[in-house]
DNA sequence: GATTGATCATGC
DNA sequence: GCATGATCAATC
């Protein structure tokens, strides 16, 4: 068991000394097995990270360094350094909303400061031989967190207006709005478009590909 | 090939 | 069902 980082730089610090190592060297280090395949093990990815820099495991709603305010995120890359998926960020209120603000939203807070562990995860690398690359911190620039803020309030007033329904993946810039549950029969409470109560899928935000593109270029200089 | 909607594991 | 961790896979 590894004990939580106790400030910000010894957190970087062992973030920094695992990159380089592929997956299955992380694993043994840990002593876990590397799965054949994600199908059935989609997590696992960032279980591994979690677990190897000592963030707070379980399934708590906050994040995983909460005294340091810092989120943990894997991001999956070829080898030019383009994410490969979107980031999943949280999963989205749809009831009691009213009066909900873009400040106490948990997307602001998730992303106020993140690790980002890029994992080069291109599909014809076995699991064991993704390496992870250079991790590093991200804050949301001004211009960044106006984008954040504008898909945010657009997708939470059409959810307050009971147009959940009408709201896709294509509604946002920067942001999307996505199924987010077991399966396509799971249900949760949500507003109908005369106001009533209607049973609808679980959503989540992720963030869009060319969004956390923009934070790799930027971030290793080749904007 | 990129994108959107669907899905998998786990612990309450 | 919700919240954690995401990726899969059918479709565009």
């Amino acid at each position: 068991m590894i004990l939580p980082p106790k400030n910000l730089s010894e957190l970087l610090a062992r973030a920094q000394q695992i990159a380089g190592l592929n997956l299955a060297q992380l694993a043994a280090q840990n002593e876990m097995k590397v799965p054949e395949s994600l199908v059935r093990h989609k997590g696992w990815i960032g279980n591994l990270l979690e677990l190897s820099l000592g963030a707070s495991a379980g399934s708590k709603p906050e994040q995983d360094f909460p005294e340091l305010g810092v989120e943990l995120k894997t991001i999956p890359i070829d080898r030019f350094g383009k994410p490969l998926e979107t980031t999943f960020v949280c999963v989205t209120p749809l009831v009691g909303i009213t009066g909900l603000t873009w400040q106490q939203s948990n997307v602001r807070n998730k992303l106020s400061n993140v690790l980002w562990v890029p994992i080069l995860a291109e599909k014809a690398l076995a699991i064991g031989e993704r390496v992870i690359g250079t991790p590093f911190l991200w804050h949301p620039s001004p211009n960044e967190e106006q984008q954040l803020q504008t898909d945010w309030e657009e997708i939470m007033e059409m959810i307050a207006l009971g147009q959940v329904e009408s709201v896709n993946a294509k509604t946002g810039q920067v942001i999307q709005l996505r199924p987010k549950g077991a399966n396509s029969k799971a249900l949760t409470d949500a507003i109908g478009q005369d106001g009533q109560p209607i049973k609808t899928l679980p959503r989540g935000f992720y963030l869009k590909i060319n969004f956390t593109h923009q934070i790799l270029k930027q971030q290793f200089g080749l904007a």
